[in-house]
DNA sequence: CAGTATCCGATGCGATACTG
DNA sequence: CAGTATCGCATCGGATACTG
């Protein structure tokens, strides 16, 4: 992109020059999060095409926020984070606590893309905290007019857990039912897995041992406990 | 704006959503720096259209982050910071931080709009630093093809300094001979006045005790100490 | 897996002119 | 002073298809 400057006198105003083209920061808390891969990193932005996050990267890479380095082992392609782009974490960790406390929830949970969620779902299933077998999960989104409905998490001991939106070949061990919104409002700490039992938003069935420990092996979002923070 | 969301399950998206729109922060940023009037803020930014800077602000007062007040006193309307915005301070202050450090010296100081910077350079000067009299300033920048090429700063004792861009009808105490890009430098810390002196960017005549307490009555970057700040 | 190549529609935004 | 109204182009970016 050309970049469009505003010209002015101001520190601020040139950082926005650098971050504000769209996906731009998207892209690098999802870096942050842990991808590092082309379309890793796609998945997680849910929404962007390959075209646009290809150009992006060059962009970000341009700009000195993100190195592209060929990974030997697996022949594959890696995004890391520069100096610079670990050293914006702190700024935009602040900006992640001011929108926790002023943006209103449910501003903050809607229009959720179903991609994303359940690829952030995925990473927030701590593996070690479940039984250690194997363990399948399906969730089913009871909302109208998704593009996919249905999605299973495979955990195993001492790999990544795994995502399908096909029926694997095993037996489910927990039956989760509910809607984006009530999974987005968990996830970003508006609401709690219980309030959304207990409201009747969420219904979980099957091996009991796995549903009582849902506080321990669902993960809660690192900004769960900011003060005023709203509830949906 | 038909915001345009991201669907993440994100804070800091959310809050890119709030404030990623062209000239958002800029405004903000603007506000800050004690506009309020319309065409204050206008002419701190610079280049937005009042169409565009209208729409903005009423964006940014459906968001949250700004109030529109009438003020009885002179008739006219002013914008001013909610809570939500005021918290957003110190997050966009460590941004200009990290900018300072990271973004290189040529790039923070190239491409500057003059407008915005002479209102920037009116509100660096420090009246009560100056003789207590009127003390007229003319500035001229040699860079080719500007909208304009001189402009007058007046500061007398007790009254806001004024920026003329036509001649005022007073003998001129100080001759500022420079260019944009030095002043710039200058202003956003990444020089001094004495380094463009001394390399024959900026020069200075007419009154020898202004031009010597020239340190004291031009306002330092509130930016200037910051450590690994790079210069041109 | 990691991208390119094309297409095209929406709209962001700058420019200009006008108003109470 | 504090905006509206209108216009039109550039371009952003989404969709789709294709590649080594």
């Amino acid at each position: 992109m050309e970049v469009k400057t505003y010209g002015l006198i101001c520190p601020i105003t040139k950082a926005c020059e650098l971050l504000e083209s769209r996906w731009t920061i998207p892209i690098l808390a999802e870096i942050w999060s842990g991808s590092s891969r082309f379309n890793d990193i796609r998945r997680g932005v849910g929404n962007i095409s390959s075209a646009l996050l290809s150009k992006r990267l060059k962009e970000m890479q341009a700009n000195g926020l993100i190195e592209r380095v060929d990974d030997p082992a697996t022949g594959g392609v890696e995004y890391v984070r520069t100096e610079m782009a670990v050293a914006l974490e702190p700024t935009l960790n602040s900006m992640a606590v001011w929108a926790q406390r002023f943006i209103d929830a449910d501003v903050a949970v809607s229009d959720t893309n179903i991609a994303a969620l359940i690829w952030k779902l995925r990473r927030s299933v701590i593996a070690t905290e479940l039984p250690q077998r194997r363990v399948v999960m399906r969730f089913h989104f009871s909302d109208p007019n998704l593009d996919f409905d249905t999605c299973w998490l495979l955990a195993q001991p001492g790999s990544e857990v795994e995502l399908c939106t096909s029926v694997p070949d095993f037996d489910v061990d927990l039956f989760v039912e509910t809607t984006v919104k009530s999974i987005s409002a968990i996830l970003m700490a508006r609401s709690t897995v219980s309030r959304e039992v207990d409201e009747g938003r969420l219904f979980l069935s099957g091996d009991a041992r796995i549903i009582k420990s849902i506080g321990k092996w669902l993960r809660e979002s690192d900004y769960a406990d900011i003060e005023g923070i709203a509830t949906v």
